[in-house]
DNA sequence: GTTTGAACGTA
DNA sequence: CGTACGTTCAAACC
């Protein structure tokens, strides 16, 4: 319906209200970003929008929101409203986005406090009708219905939610309810409305207002002649007459609020489709951007083909050689390298956002001079994945200085629970822009349907700065001081790998095979016929149905068979079957992973490159694969003679290890500032022994070793939200003894109880946790009405400052401990990092030198209430240099 | 051929 | 009903 007279429109929205009935009429599991925000009522509002503004074409346009529950009204009336069960978080937490969108699109929104949005609708409708506009108030609040007149037109969403609106004129709301509109509040006043927390004259309902006010008029002379009224209804009246009044008092919309916002200024403008794109890539909204783009006429990204006709236009590529390429080296600010391999040599794409420029590079040629010195050099350059793109560099012969920043990484640090780990995914989120990736089942890929290398290094250097852009608190000191610093730090260790003793690793895996195959073949023997053992299904077929053992724990599809579960089995129900099964697990658990390694052993060198992956971890730790060097085994004596394989190099003359002795406890006791904690470490005494004698109330030498093992799983289990059932559960004790321990644990560490209850809180509050050094890391779950995701959320929010600090400190240790190497001029190498670890290959000589070295810096990495502590261990492989 | 689940190794 | 990872195998899926 376009509006067909010279008289301009003004549209006013209840943004509050029509966003709370978008949220029930839309499943919010249906609407979840990758984050879990939850956008189902900003999608349905922005929806809705999108259909009225296409339907109506209002020349000016305002929405109003509430800031708070609070009120003159509220003032007047305490109860007001107060019926209204908490606002659901998941709602609560897209109001503020769905402002964002709206500003995107240019849309004003208006609040003011100590009043309601109905008030500053009530007020521009009025303002509006005075300076000659048609006006459409949209609102699901009824008192709105007094707003209605000539030059004022209500559309009330229907019971069948936000798509249906109906219009109200003042026909309209006399059709329906039988008075004029500025009668309505005085029937609702009489009536009382329930959702209001309002309670009425007892007895009349719509049909006895409507009576009266026809016949009185209104609701003052109603109650002046309240006498005429007989009956019962008469009685209630009168008793009630105060609430009928006091109603119409609430009811009553401002019509004169303060605004400090003028007609003019909601004229409708061009819409920024940049911004529009941008804010919905962040909600993941794309269907709604093409209506958005459709309704302003403006051009939308296909995806298929060029870069984004909206945004940034991608400058012409330039072949560009010798001084002209040295020119624009020179000038470029800052620009992004992308580097790729092709079958002769390296396709290099640069780019700064004005200018991009393409190179064909053959590592080592006479023509790249130039710009291979300019690669090494500081000269500031940004990347996607800089290690990788180090990699492909250093394969070449070439080496890369002045890593200025890594898109890859720095979306990391924003967003650590799921980084967009491709350009196309960052590009997406962070600009809005399809990056052509192409058909990968095509050949030969059409002309402009894939990125080039330097379409790519013009995204790259884009979204570099978007993404660091949206930094907030002290993230840009983490990425820059410990992320960044922390990169050719990472591929140093993995160029360097770690040396095995292949022969070594050999003989153990052809005794591993044999022994496997012994206890498979026992196995078998146990029970008359052959089984994968490896096959939870076939196990259980065996274990309860054939040996008819008692069931054990539920899994999705089945019983478990994990190793405590039979060995609880084997205790209650002994069969040879279940020790030569158990066994069998071990020794076959421990012939794969040495197999693992025989494999990943480097022909040239004889050493294990892993990969370190510094995006890997949302508390901030590294992650190792192929293979994973940070999960070989330790703690049986048999898992330790595969450490035994980890030697070093000839040339070198020790392994030494070094690692922070108890530092998430020590962390704990900072965090939490317990004195009691941080006397312990400050005492230098063993801390489980100290911490022993404190609970127990004995002597720290009186302590026993039960004591001791108790308080050591209950210290650790505490930084990993460990309740009083899983402690039970873990030292085979009684719910109650477990619940016990703890009281008496917190009675003597008072301290750490409340900053674990306070970190939660504040993680509820922020919605993220933060470590010493300022990483933070997103909860969106602790917000979730699912008990379960919550919990889980909840236990680890607990963890991850403690988990997160303790990442942080060695990555600071890493990156001072290779400098100073570097400055000393040792040859020995820093190799591993395994969490709370280092490992260096020690060269001849300057073992006390490098000790030195590394002591200072891991135990001088954080000023902490406690020391902390360093051990080291040194020997000819990794096992005898444990401590 | 790819994904999922169970199991298990480490800090 | 204790956090953070990666790898392997079998089974289920396409």
């Amino acid at each position: 319906m376009s509006n067909n007279t010279q008289q301009p429109t003004l549209m006013v929205i209840d943004g509050h209200s029509l966003a709370f009935r978008a949220f029930y009429a839309l499943p919010v599991d249906s609407f979840q970003t990758q984050t879990g925000q939850h956008t189902n009522a900003i999608h349905g509002f922005i929806s809705m929008l999108i259909n009225l503004l296409a339907n109506e074409n209002p020349d000016s346009l305002a929405i109003a929101f509430d800031i708070s529950r609070h009120s003159f009204r509220t003032e007047e009336y305490p109860e007001y409203k107060g019926t209204r069960g908490e606002t659901p978080v998941e709602f609560k937490g897209q109001i503020p986005l769905l402002q964002e969108a709206l500003h995107a699109m240019g849309i004003r929104t208006i609040e003011k406090e100590g009043y309601e949005a109905d008030d500053i609708l009530a007020t521009l409708s009025l303002e509006g009708a005075n300076a000659g506009y048609r006006v459409l108030v949209v609102s699901g609040d009824r008192d709105t219905i007094q707003l209605v007149d000539d030059n004022v037109t209500l559309l009330y969403p229907s019971k069948q939610g936000v798509s249906e609106l109906t219009r109200y004129d003042a026909d309209k709301v006399m059709e329906r309810y039988g008075v004029r509109p500025e009668q309505y509040p005085e029937i609702a006043a009489l009536v009382g409305e329930t959702s209001d927390n309002l309670p009425g004259v007892p007895r009349v309902g719509e049909k006895t207002a409507v009576k009266w006010i026809n016949q009185f008029g209104s609701l003052e002379e109603i109650i002046r002649r309240q006498d005429e009224i007989g009956g019962k209804v008469g009685e209630s009246l009168r008793e009630n007459a105060h609430l009928a009044e006091r109603n119409r008092r609430l009811n009553r919309l401002v019509r004169d609020v303060e605004l400090d916002v003028t007609l003019d200024e909601l004229k409708r403008g061009e819409v920024d489709m940049d911004a529009v794109q941008q804010k919905f890539a962040e909600l993941e909204f794309r269907t709604l951007l093409q209506r958005v783009a459709k309704l302003v006429g403006a051009e939308v990204p296909t995806g298929s083909g060029k870069p984004a006709a909206i945004g940034a236009t991608l400058p012409e590529a330039r072949l560009l050689i010798d001084e002209e390429l040295g020119d624009w080296l020179a000038k470029a600010n800052t620009p992004a390298v992308y580097l790729s391999e092709t079958a002769g040599g390296i396709d290099v794409g640069l780019a700064t956002p004005e200018s991009t420029v393409k190179l064909v590079w053959q590592p080592g040629g006479r023509d790249y001079a130039q710009f291979e010195e300019w690669l090494a050099s500081d000269a500031p350059k940004v990347f996607f994945d800089a290690k990788q793109q180090l990699r492909v560099a250093s394969a070449a012969g070439a080496t890369v200085g002045g890593i200025a920043g890594d898109a890859l990484l720095a979306a990391w640090v924003l967003r650590p629970i799921a980084p967009e780990k491709t350009i196309a995914e960052a590009v997406f989120r962070y600009l809005g822009e399809e990056v052509p990736v192409g058909d990968p089942n095509q050949l030969v890929p059409e002309e402009g349907s894939v990125a080039t290398p330097e379409q790519l290094a013009w995204y790259i250097v884009r979204v570099h700065t978007a993404i660091v852009g949206r930094f907030e608190g002290r993230t840009a000191e983490v990425y820059e001081n410990i992320e960044l610093p922390l990169l050719p730090v990472l591929a140093l260790l993995e160029a360097r790998g770690v040396a095995i003793d292949l022969p070594l690793l050999e003989a153990h895996h052809a005794e591993l095979t044999e022994r496997v195959g012994a206890l498979e073949q026992r196995a078998f023997d146990a029970i008359g016929h052959e089984v994968n053992l490896s096959s939870p299904k076939q196990l259980q077929q065996v274990l309860f149905e054939e040996l008819d053992m008692p069931k054990t724990r539920k899994t999705k599809s089945g019983y478990t068979t994990d190793a405590a579960a039979l060995a609880d089995l084997q205790q209650k129900h002994p069969h040879p079957f279940l020790d030569s099964l158990l066994a069998h697990r071990d020794a076959n658990k421990l012939r794969q992973i040495v197999e693992t390694l025989i494999k990943a052993v480097g022909a040239d060198d004889q050493r294990i490159h892993t990969t370190l992956v510094q995006v890997g971890a949302s508390t901030g730790r590294l992650a190792s694969t192929d293979p994973n060097l940070q999960n070989i085994p330790v703690r049986s004596e048999e898992g330790r003679r595969i450490r035994e394989g980890f030697i070093h190099a000839p040339e070198y003359t020790t392994l030494l290890t070094a690692d922070y002795s108890q530092i998430e406890m020590r962390i704990m006791a900072h965090l939490s500032g317990d004195e009691g904690l941080i006397q312990a470490f400050n005492e230098g005494e063993d801390l489980h022994r100290f911490v022993g004698a404190r609970i127990f109330g004995v002597e720290p030498a009186e302590v026993t070793n039960e004591m001791r093992s108790k308080v050591k799983a209950m210290s650790y289990g505490l930084a990993y939200g460990l309740s009083a059932f899983g402690l039970s559960k873990q030292l085979n004790i009684s719910a109650g003894e477990a619940k016990q321990l703890m009281e008496d644990y917190f009675e003597r560490f008072g301290g750490v109880r409340d900053y674990l209850r306070s970190v939660v809180e504040q993680a509820k509050r922020d919605m993220y946790t933060e470590t010493i050094f300022g990483r933070r890391r997103p909860f969106p779950d602790l917000a979730s009405p699912n008990r379960i995701l919550r919990e889980n959320a909840e236990r680890a929010a607990l963890n991850a400052p403690i988990q997160g600090s303790a990442a942080d400190i060695i990555k600071i240790a890493m990156i001072a401990v290779e400098d100073h190497m570097r400055e000393a001029g040792l040859k020995s190498r820093m190799l591993l990092q395994i969490h709370d670890e280092l490992m260096f290959e020690v060269a001849e000589g300057e073992q006390d030198q490098l000790q030195e070295i590394v002591h200072a810096d891991m135990s001088g990495a954080a000023k902490l209430l406690v020391p902390l502590e360093v051990q080291f261990g040194h020997g000819p492989n990794w096992n005898a240099a444990a401590h």
